[in-house]
DNA sequence: CTGTTAGCGCGTTCAA
DNA sequence: TTGAACGCGCTAACAG
């Protein structure tokens, strides 16, 4: 590996030069940069990373914070992220904490070190608290989620009123007796709560089930309700993996989808158009949560970031999940 | 953010005392380590990365290349890799060169600057001889695929062996006129080849069709073999989303699946078991191959590296997409 | 057991 | 238009 040194010495330049060259610096004789280029590829010469990055006190690396890297709702986000920050020059790192959500100390070791320039999370469930006292110097972005007790910076749709849209959409169907799936999901257990109100119907807590972000953890949920007796005639799935997971266990359970009970999900991921049947589900625009995720991350850098919170459309697809109330 | 300095000043002791402390050498008077831990809690001081990977000339970072991050096969083993690569002090960095897979220059330009250790590639498509090259500096490791005509360390299933499996299951039902689909996909098309081969049944090259590794690749392909008249009773698909979208393109054309066709993938992808029909497949052990491509990895900078290629066990999974052959 | 010293590779003053 | 010198934060060789 040649070092800026060696490139010097061979152009009969200073170190000094082949920076300003290496730059873009204006003020090099046209002549002498031609010779400098020239010692720069006939030694293969490229310029550490390492070296300039300790003189610029910068990474040009975002952390990406997720919880599971094979949900394709996150998948895509982060697709997105890379490709965006990649044709600004930075590179994404991945840290998945799905076996441990707790650890936030972990993380923050990374950010203290200043391995990282800073972060986009895309998981609300960690100890964001931890996180928003460093933010100063090392931004962060939350995406996809949104949280109102601190001022993190964040792009995300209407978490509430879409889940309040989801629910409507089964209610004027005519079901009342509705299942919401995944408590731990808060905003959009608010707007299923807040749907069933403005619509006059009471609220059934045992209605209200747990489940993980999982195929397998909806389908688990889905043969528990089953298993409980519960009795309903729809369900609001947070999000779609989950909701095609409970899907087949209401098909195994002989429980038809639409006739017997209508599912939505939530997400709008790519397989839920080629599931049977095709899931209706609320869309969210995941690439350009992605995409705006990174550069609101990139403004907070710089003398003028962008205002946020950054809201997104949402939109209700309706597919062949969904079916007018019918007496069973 | 405090530095080595700071802490040695205020624990009256050099800078390289600190670091023997930081490092755990052993050598230092406990009194005085106790003085150096006393500052370095007092000034929460953590030791700059930066710093430190410029004097030891190491990254700690491997680079994951992949085609596209939203194919579950490739999100499952990245997932397992940073898990691996997090216990052992590394991280990772992710680089989707779905939209550009013939820039190797890209990568190649963050390889020779000395941002990564090595890069761990999920994908056979880019061009590999490029960094074969500079194998030597920075290892590289091939994971889920496999290539004969370098010598490049890799962590896979026999993927032939697999792909002759397979149709043989589609053959042992009867099947005779069986559609390949992703001929992109030199190994298991050469797999699907030697079965029809060895069972005496006559190769028609119209059957083998092309798909990018996508739900929407598969459904259009499987829409424009249908268009095309094209005769078969059943699909090998390759992979499991190409086979996943293929499945809605026929249910789409009223062909049932599958009792008019079968259809059997490639991967086993958790969705696989979440559709209707369950899809058949060739199951790859995602989470090993993750774990060992990191292992081996890391050992290929070590003296003793691991012998390689590693071979995994992949195994067939008989679920509801494949029927004996019935005449239509 | 501890301190001094010398870089790792680069960008950036300050002079010339 | 260019070069000398310095320092980013850290570790390692050597000396004491």
């Amino acid at each position: 590996m040649a070092t800026i040194q060696e490139v010097s010495r061979l152009a009969g330049v200073s170190t000094a030069t082949v920076s300003r060259v290496l730059n873009n610096s204006r003020g090099v004789k046209p002549s002498t940069r031609e010779r400098v280029l020239r010692a720069i590829q006939e030694l293969d010469y490229h310029p550490s990373s390492m070296g300039r990055n300790l003189r610029l006190n910068q990474t040009c690396c975002v952390m990406v914070i997720l919880n599971d890297i094979t949900n394709p709702f996150f998948a895509r986000i982060v697709r997105t992220i890379e490709l965006t920050a990649r044709s600004h020059g930075y590179h994404v790192l991945l840290f998945d904490s799905v076996e441990s959500d707790c650890s936030a100390s972990e993380i923050l070791d990374v950010v203290t070190s200043r391995k990282i320039d800073g972060v986009i999370f895309l998981s609300s469930k960690s100890n964001l608290e931890e996180f928003y006292r460093i933010s100063k110097e090392c931004p962060i972005v939350l995406a996809g989620e949104y949280v109102d007790y601190l001022d993190i910076p964040s792009v995300s749709i209407d978490n509430i009123a879409a889940a309040i849209e989801a629910t409507n959409h089964l209610i004027s169907l005519g079901h009342r007796d509705i299942l919401y799936m995944n408590t731990s999901d808060k905003d959009r257990l608010r707007g299923y709560l807040i749907a069933l109100e403005l619509a006059g119907i009471p609220i059934r807590p045992e209605l209200q089930v747990e489940s993980d972000w999982t195929y397998a953890g909806g389908y688990a949920a889905m043969e528990q309700a089953l298993r409980d007796g519960l009795e309903f005639s729809a369900v609001f799935c947070v999000p779609d993996v989950a909701a095609i997971g409970a899907i087949k266990a209401l098909r195994d359970n002989q429980v038809r989808v639409p006739e017997d009970v209508s599912v939505i999900g939530f997400d709008g991921i790519e397989v839920a158009e080629y599931v049977d049947p095709a899931l209706t589900t609320i869309s969210q625009p995941l690439e350009e949560i992605g995409r705006q995720a990174f550069e609101l991350w990139l403004s907070l850098m710089s003398k003028n970031p962008l205002p946020y919170p950054i809201r997104v459309p949402y939109n209700l697809v309706r597919r062949d999940s969904c079916a007018p109330y019918r007496e069973r």
